[in-house]
DNA sequence: GGATAGTACGTTATATCATTACGCACGAAC
DNA sequence: GTTCGTGCGTAATGATATAACGTACTATCC
C-alpha cells in the first residue's frame, strides 16, 4: 500500500515521527514514539527506516545510532553532521571539500557508494555559554 | 600496572591482538581472540579500548562498529577511512581537505573535539574484479 | 482469469554491541 | 599508615539490529 507521499504506510508513519521531533532518533525512540499504533516491534521501524534512507529521505548518523531527516538543503552531494556533546543538537552542514575529497577518492579508483562526515564536540551557543 | 608500552595490562594485550589482525575488529572479536587469558567479560575490553583510544593508538571505526590501530601515517591531524563493501578492507588516507574542513567548522565557531569520515564503496581491486 | 513474481507486512526469537554497579588490589602522595 | 586514583574482575542488564517464518496484496503475463 502506497501513501499520497510514496512510501509505504509504516515508513510515512515514521516519516512523520521524525518530522515532529526535528532531531535524530533511534530505532528505539521512534518505536517508543509509535506506542499504540501497529508499529510494534524493532524490525518494523528498521525496515521502514532502510526504506526511508534508500530514497534518500532519512539520514543515519553513525556515531548516534540515529536517524534523522534530509533536510533537502544540501548544496553538496553528501551532507556532514555537527554534533554538540553538550546540547545534543545535530545539525547538518555542507562543505565542498566533501565533494573534493569524494571525487579524489574516485579519481583514485575508489568507488564511493556511501560517505559519513560526523564531527562532534561543542556548539556555537554551548561555547560561548561555556566560557 | 604499566608495561613497557606504558599500556594497562589489559590495553597491552588488545592493543598485540590488533596489531597482528592489521584490521578492524569488534569488541567482541577481539574477546574471542583472547580466550582463555584473563580477559573474560565485554567490559575489559572496552575499558581498555577507552585507554587506547584516548591515548591515540586506536580509532573507531564508527559505521562497523569496531576498532583499528592507528597506523600513524597521518599527514593529517585526523584520517578517514575506506571501507570496501566487497571485500571487507578497511584502509586509512589522508587528505588535507579533512583538516581544511576542521579549521572551517572552527572559524565558524564549532570547537571540534572528533572528526569522523567513513567511506564506503567498492576498493580499487575488487571493483577491476567486478568488471 | 489463474499463475507467478515482487513487495510490504506482522510475529517471534535471537544475535550483536555496550554499559552499570559493585567491591578488591595496588601504588603514589601526603 | 591513611587517603586517593586507577585499573581490575564479576555479574547483570541495557541498547542496537537482524534472522526466519508465513501472510496479504498488487501487477504482469500468458
Amino acid at each position: 500500500m502506497r501513501t499520497r507521499s510514496n512510501l509505504s504506510a509504516n515508513a510515512d508513519e515514521i516519516f512523520s515521527v521524525l518530522q515532529v521531533v526535528a532531531r535524530p532518533l533511534t530505532a528505539y525512540q521512534i518505536l517508543h514514539e509509535l506506542e499504540g499504533t501497529t508499529i510494534k516491534a524493532p524490525v518494523q521501524v528498521y525496515r521502514a527506516l532502510s526504506q526511508l534512507m534508500t530514497s534518500g529521505k532519512v539520514h543515519r548518523v553513525e556515531s548516534l545510532n540515529a536517524f534523522v531527516l534530509c533536510d533537502r538543503h544540501h548544496a553538496t552531494s553528501r551532507p556532514g553532521f555537527l554534533i554538540c556533546k553538550h546540547c545534543g543538537t545535530v545539525q547538518e552542514f555542507d562543505d565542498e571539500a566533501i565533494d573534493e575529497i569524494s571525487s579524489r577518492l574516485a579519481g583514485a579508483g575508489f568507488e564511493v557508494e556511501n560517505l559519513s562526515l560526523e564531527v562532534s564536540g561543542l556548539c556555537v551557543a554551548c561555547r560561548s555559554e561555556a566560557v
